[in-house]
DNA sequence: TGTTTTAAAGAATTATATTCATTAAAATAT
DNA sequence: ATATTTTAATGAATATAATTCTTTAAAACA
């Protein structure tokens, strides 16, 4: 049985990925003229990716300094739960706006989130009133970002 | 000096931003529409957000799975750098597609990657090939995510 | 070798983007 | 206080683009 995914991208879907990852606002004629075939089949394949779940979401990025949202912080999290028991904890930090990233990562640090606010105090506010209130939560280990190179989720998306 | 920053977004500006940032391919029309403005009004606006940087890009969010992306990793890298001269490793650390994230961290650890590939093998490739040949690396400290409960940039945009 | 599925083209219609001229209000200078 | 400039918006006109539908052709499948 020969199944590479369920998803079965050919050359011109990497295509068409490629041109929104990198402009998601581009015009479907404009794609089309890239890609040399007509707007109504790039249209098609389009709506099929999104039915498929390959294309998550149209997001623009904002810079974070023009809402002075200034402080970007990973905090470690232990939690002592039983096997298959811990989706209270992730679920309520995923709840939580200003987390932009909840995973479950292997080693004794159970969970890391990735977590952007205004300041410190802001976060002491948030780590005060959401985190505090989650059972089981063992320890928090928080490292705060002082400067960002570089940040983007964009995928290398191959050739063929 | 009353300086709240050199953006000045209005209370439109901000509504225009959480539009895009919900969905990046929403039509000017449709802006115009939900704001209750002429759509050239609109046009101005985004265009004068895209001149000053708030808005930094227009991108799709693709399932990694899609691709067959399953591996995602944060390594930690400690770098014997004098001051203000470590913009060689994060440099080179960014020029690598598969990073997604170079960040500087206070603590011991001096920066923190984000890192998608494959699997692990492709990871460990990487880092032969790449992480090894920086100078002044002086080790690092890999965590390999299990699982991902949440991940997006998505900002919190006040109301006003 | 029929049959179904998939991908695309092209034409027609509807909707949207863009440009430009104009107005009104707010901010700034004299 | 009043003239001047800047800013934000409207509305009309034109150029582009999206969308729908019909048709065709090539793959994939039974």
């Amino acid at each position: 049985m020969i199944l590479e995914n369920e998803f079965s991208l050919d050359k011109t879907d990497l295509h068409i990925l490629r041109l929104l990852q990198e402009n998601a606002r581009m015009s479907n004629a404009d794609m089309a003229r890239e890609l040399g075939m007509a707007p109504s089949g790039v249209l098609e394949r389009v709506k099929k990716l999104e039915q498929k779940n390959v294309i998550q979401q149209y997001t623009t990025r904002i810079n974070p300094n023009a809402l002075q949202q200034k402080l970007l912080a990973f905090i470690f999290i232990k939690a002592n739960v039983g096997p298959g028991c811990d989706s209270v904890v992730t679920d309520e930090l995923a709840k939580i706006p200003e987390v932009q990233e909840v995973h479950h990562v292997a080693g004794d640090d159970c969970y890391l989130v990735k977590i952007r606010t205004y300041d410190s105090a802001s976060l002491m506010e948030i780590m005060r009133t959401r985190f505090a209130v989650i059972p089981n939560m063992m320890s928090t280990r928080t490292t705060i970002v002082l400067e960002t190179v570089k940040e983007q989720q964009q995928l290398v998306i191959p050739e063929k």
